[in-house]
DNA sequence: GGTTGAGGACTTATCTGATATGTGCGATGG
DNA sequence: CCATCGCACATATCAGATAAGTCCTCAACC
């Protein structure tokens, strides 16, 4: 049996892939400019406006193309959607996820603090203080959680690497409300605010001394401390019962 | 101005990926477990069979479907296709981001060695050996890379932490193509394979003995090395002209 | 002159219906 | 018992038509 299992030949909405990432990746195109329309795009592919409109969604569920109704198809500025989108479908698959979540962040905030303590502009150092202020200023659980991500997204910026950063954004937004949902009502949160902001706090000042090591240091213990939250609200979640 | 630039009515197509998503995530439905076909759920959601495909297209694109031609879709077993598109693509939009993404597995893959020093079943220290002494039987650069990223996506393996191993996978793939590509010829490699093999050796001897500092330190050297490499390759490859 | 708003060309969104092709199961026959 | 051939089902793709959003133009208006 030579028999492949495979398609003999490629599908034609596999051709239009391909040669959509050629004119997006090789063909001099910028972000936010456009394409051809679908039907010069069928027309020059020789398929029908069906196919390419099936390879326009494919790549635009890729975050490479954006796509408006009345307009031509568009670059993409890059973006970490598709990172978004694995992540949070990861956690609806399997809540127990967030524990694995939490160690890939533990290992990649704690190496964006020691960039960011070494390599932040000033710039980025003063965002980082609006973003640590928000938070104190914060009343309710629900927009102090979501100061939180901010401060946690603005660190990630000032390590000036843009796939730490994408990366960081498309855990911890998706990570908060996986968490949120599953807290609802109790609170039995650990640690207190005051708990949480100290720790914060003593991050933002090693990164402003730019003593890395301590940063690092600071991160790693204010996300081990999360973790431990969190392993205890998954092991002893009691009553939680289907939503 | 009040006048919103989002279509008042979600699009039919946004509606048939939320319903699809509620099938997948709480439907009961286990990975390898089929969908309805286009056609009922087009009757159900009462819209037309085209608009159903492109939502399950959509699906396809984040890894949550396996279409094929004849067959209902089925649900996807968890995986890092999409992380891995993620990744080729941002190293196809721009080469430099190797620089960036070696600070990722910095990050990531002295933190797995840890957890995998820690954790590692014997069974996965088996597949640990043998992926080294496939390094060490390559003769071939080629295959030598090859059994290279493998060894790297054993280890993370067995850290135990499905979503690390997945990001690893994703990201070592995609850099040693790009890193072929751009190498072709001038192997002016840094290190000799023998050099390399060393690293390795050290990497795994620390992972046996359960010495988790120091298998991460000796990881932790490794991709220092291979940065410095990259950096080497990136700043001096003469006339790359333009910015 | 500058601003606003209607008109029309262009483009995507979606529907209908039809043909081609791949999958899988069950009947058929050795 | 088992290989094979149909047939029902399902996806892949095409063609043509209508609805609806976007953008530029140009004229009317203040």
């Amino acid at each position: 049996m030579d028999n492949e299992k495979a398609p003999r030949t490629e599908s034609r909405t596999a051709g239009v892939v391909r040669h959509l990432e050629e004119l997006i990746f090789g063909g001099g195109l910028e972000p936010g400019q456009f394409l051809p329309s679908e039907g010069e795009l069928a027309t020059t592919m020789g398929v029908s406006r069906l196919t390419v409109r099936e390879g326009v969604r494919t790549l635009q569920a890729r975050g490479l193309l954006e796509v408006r109704h009345g307009r031509r198809p568009a670059i993409a500025h890059p973006n970490a959607d598709p990172l978004s989108g694995f992540f949070a479908a990861s956690l609806r698959r399997d809540p127990r996820n967030l524990l694995e979540l939490i160690e890939v962040r533990l290992a990649l905030e704690v190496h964006a603090t020691t960039l960011a303590a070494q390599h932040a502009t000033s710039t980025a150092l003063t965002s980082l203080d609006l973003a640590f202020s928000t938070m104190g200023q914060a009343d309710d659980e629900e927009s102090f959680n979501q100061a939180d991500v901010r401060f946690h997204a603005v660190l990630a910026a000032a390590s000036g690497n843009q796939m730490i950063s994408f990366l960081v954004e498309a855990m911890d937004e998706p990570m908060r409300q996986s968490r949120l949902r599953s807290l609802r009502g109790h609170l039995a949160r650990g640690r207190t605010m005051d708990d949480i902001m100290d720790e914060h706090a003593r991050i933002l000042a090693a990164v402003r001394d730019r003593d890395a090591r301590g940063a690092a240091e600071a991160m790693r213990e204010h996300l081990v401390q999360t973790r431990m939250d969190l392993r205890a609200f998954l092991t002893l979640p009691t009553s939680d019962a289907d939503d």
